[in-house]
DNA sequence: CATATTCCTAGCAAATTAGTAGGAATTAAA
DNA sequence: TTTAATTCCTACTAATTTGCTAGGAATATG
């Protein structure tokens, strides 16, 4: 249950992103603010824009920047789409998954927490971290 | 972040004794009952003993029983037991883990967030679990 | 054409998690 | 007092996941 590190890399890379507003940065800028190394934050900043958070144009002088306003960013869009496992568990029981008819004693626990978490995430806006203004 | 299966089987195991209620049970009973090796099982019990969540007595008819009342006993206390890294995150920044004096951007979210999920998870009762009344 | 970039993908290394295993210590009951 | 059932202790192994390295193709600019 602990945080990945593609997790906190990309929410970083998202603030600076985010900070940086209007230019386009480029993976090996974001590199040495964030202290990740290029080729690793690569593969982090391709899930951000298959997830649809930023944008990024080829080439020279190309680069990444955010897709929407800050303001219309959620923390919980963000760690959606780098946490794969964000759902925490899968039912215990093997009936569970395949037939769907599950009565798992603590199923009900594991998703309302889900629930729980990602309504909190949902309520911060990028634009607050960016401000730590939570 | 997505939860192990020691804090699945263990919050099974927990909710099994509080059905049982009066009776102890013993490893063997209770590793059939969730379909983990009654070893494995063997040492998730540990913890939980460590915790102060169970009490055992060993020797033929010896067993396993709740410590408290199961509705004295929260959910939270069995994750934090069970989960080792419940607090999701270590500050990016190696100067914050060393002097404190951290400034993080996510930071407070993490420890934010840490501290809601902790907070629902403490407001459930393994009373509700066990009658699965959320 | 040279250079700076994103993009694609294969693979390896380290860490963590999950599980197996053997046997010592303890206790109740036959 | 022996036997059987149990907890307890601990070392090891297997499987999975995570974190990262690496090379180079594709694309765009000047």
């Amino acid at each position: 249950m602990k945080l990945s590190s593609k997790a906190r890399y990309g929410m970083y890379a998202m603030v600076e992103l985010a900070k940086s507003s209007e230019k386009t940065m480029s993976a090996s800028e974001l590199a040495t603010k964030t202290g990740v190394t290029e080729k690793y934050l690569e593969q982090i900043l391709a899930i951000l824009k298959k997830n649809d958070l930023i944008t990024s144009t080829r080439g020279a002088t190309g680069g990444y920047s955010l897709s929407h306003s800050s303001s219309d960013i959620t923390a919980g869009q963000i760690l959606r789409a780098l946490e794969d496992n964000l759902e925490l568990v899968e039912c215990i029981h093997k009936d569970c998954a395949t037939n769907g008819n599950c009565n798992c004693v603590s199923r009900n626990l594991w998703t309302k927490l889900y629930k729980h978490i990602n309504e909190y995430l949902d309520n911060v806006s990028l634009e607050q971290l960016t401000e730590d203004n939570l």
